[in-house]
RNA sequence: CGGGGUGUAGCGUAGCCCGGUUAUCGCGCCGCGUUUGGGACGCGGAGGUCGCAGGUUCGAAUCCUGCCACCCCGACCA
């Protein structure tokens, strides 16, 4: 096995293929564009689930679940949506197999056994739970109507990608039901906001959070919130989603509501999402040739502590300051694994879990033992010190912020100073070839020059970020008037 | 679906152009021994429908035809 991964720079996808299954988080699956995801991807993962659904409960939304299937009468009835999504389904056509006459030992779908209807494999759940909702709400006493729900989803992509565009992902949607549009907005930009602080705090990725443009917006939606993250090859990635539907959704699945005057009305709706694909953020942000680079809010072994030791009385005395250390470390909520695998010499179980990303590695000898003493080793910083055993719980505790903090920092520095302000056309396919990253430019509003920028350069108007200022311009690419500045890029 | 590429052991590969003993090498795996502060070493061993199906030939991993899968580029996209 070779030590390094292959050069970001020399092929970026290649060293992303590689990586993840080095690193045990995941591999393609026999299924079509699908994916396994080992035991160790799935705990990061189910950290993630832990914290964003402690979120969500915290801004008073509850878990539900609905159906896989959706019916296709109830897939097309909001035509946006439904035309968004329509040449990317699976579809459930049949019920049955049986024996095929023609092939001994084989079997064929049971001509007999058609659908009445097709079923839709759910892309994405509006239809199925709008249609729910329905019989849900009466009054405005039923609203708000705040559902989350943890599934998975197929979208059937001519290209699937690991993580980033598989054929199935998991992830979770929220679906919220408002008396007044203002309360559905608030309801979009709320969790959005709700996005970025996760993604920020808990897996040290910052964000921007914007508006899409129109030809960039939800199939269905009226504005789209989002949050974009810039990975270490300099493109893209939108990391999660946040939608003002309207009524559009309340009109096509008839759920109206009786008003404080007694009066009919549509509800006005939300859904908001993210999905494992921010499990392709997080490495494709942190890693490097080693491997995995996890935040310690995420890793599923935050220490791991390796013995150095040449005869069993040597791993004895070890282990009993090693189990001191543990349940110190414990007692501060660290989670910590002690690898005392005999079949393994250390050099290998140091550069396994490097490779797994442990935030924080101990390796304790013969001559700590003499000295009190432990080594410490950053996976972040790659750098190593010898410390006190006396006082090591409070320098972990510390280390575990500190390096949350510095990988944050450090994907911040390089967001930042991949952010370019151009004013003219040529400058914008400048950068977009040399330096890559998020470009600040203004833009004339219309879809046309949007189209046809990403004709010319593959970038896209990844979002108008919130805190743009107002400043008068002229367009980039026609040179008509613009009032802000918008960010483009190429994305994943 | 269009353009390009690749399929040889669990992984990475040589051989293919120019057909010829028992299909090459490395990693990994198994056994024994020595080792253990950065991916150990020695000796021994196991593991292969050469993507699939036909064809040409005395003989096919190698040549021909068809099919399949995967990767990259485009359209699509959380």
């Amino acid at each position: 096995m070779s030590k390094k991964l292959t050069s970001r720079a020399d092929d970026y996808s290649k060293w992303y293929n590689e990586l993840v299954v080095k690193a045990d988080l995941a591999e393609n699956s026999a299924v079509r564009g699908c994916m396994v995801i080992k035991p160790y991807g799935y705990a990061i993962w189910e950290k993630m689930q832990a914290e964003l659904d402690k979120m969500f409960k915290e801004t008073g939304h509850q878990n539900a679940y609905f159906p896989l299937f959706v019916p296709k009468s109830l897939f097309e009835a909001e035509e946006k949506n439904a035309e968004g999504f329509a040449k990317e389904c699976a579809i459930v056509t049949h019920y049955r197999l049986q024996n095929d006459p023609d092939k001994p030992g084989k079997l064929r779908v049971d001509p007999e056994a058609k659908l009445e209807e097709e079923l839709i494999v759910r892309p994405t759940s509006e239809a199925i739970i709008w249609n729910t909702f329905k019989g849900w709400v009466q009054s405005y006493r039923d609203l708000p109507l705040l559902i989350n729900q943890w599934a998975n989803v197929v979208r059937w992509e001519m290209r699937t990608r690991l993580f980033l565009r598989t054929a199935e992902f998991l992830w979770q949607e929220g679906h919220t039901a408002h008396e007044t549009k203002a309360e559905a907005i608030a309801e979009t930009q709320q969790m959005n906001q709700v996005y970025a602080t996760f993604v920020e705090n808990f897996m040290a990725i910052p964000v921007i959070q914007g508006v899409k443009t129109e030809s960039e917006r939800f199939a269905g939606a009226e504005d789209t919130y989002c949050i974009e993250a810039l990975m270490q090859d300099g493109k893209a990635l939108q990391a999660g989603t946040s939608h003002f539907l309207g009524q559009n959704f309340a009109k096509a699945f008839d759920v109206k509501f009786a008003n404080k005057e007694g009066k009919q009305d549509y509800v006005w709706a939300t859904s908001w999402g993210v999905s494992t694909r921010l499990m392709g953020a997080l490495i494709m942000t942190h890693s490097d040739d080693n491997g995995l680079v996890l935040p310690p809010s995420l890793a599923p072994n935050q220490v791991v502590i390796v013995p150095i030791y040449k005869s069993d009385e040597q791993l004895e005395a070890i282990t009993k300051v090693v189990n001191s250390i543990m349940s110190d470390l414990r007692g501060k909520g660290i989670t910590v694994k002690f690898d005392n695998r005999t079949t393994y010499r250390p050099g290998a179980k140091f550069a396994q879990h490097e490779l797994q990303g442990v935030p924080l590695r101990i390796a304790i000898g013969a001559r700590d033992l003499e000295n009190e003493t432990v080594e410490l080793a950053r996976r972040d910083t790659l750098t190593k010190k010898t410390v006190e055993l006396s006082n090591l719980t409070e320098i972990v505790e510390g280390l575990m912020t500190e390096i949350q903090e510095s990988l944050y920092n450090k994907a911040l520095d390089f967001r930042n100073s991949h952010i370019a302000e151009v004013d003219t056309f040529d400058e914008f396919k400048t950068v977009l070839e040399t330096k890559t990253g998020f470009i600040s430019a203004h833009w004339d509003g219309t879809p046309e020059t949007e189209d046809k920028i990403k004709e010319l350069t593959k970038a896209t108007i990844r979002c108008i970020p919130l805190d743009s200022k107002d400043e008068d311009g002229v367009c980039v690419y026609s040179g008509n008037p613009s009032k802000r500045r918008v960010l483009f890029a190429k994305a994943y």
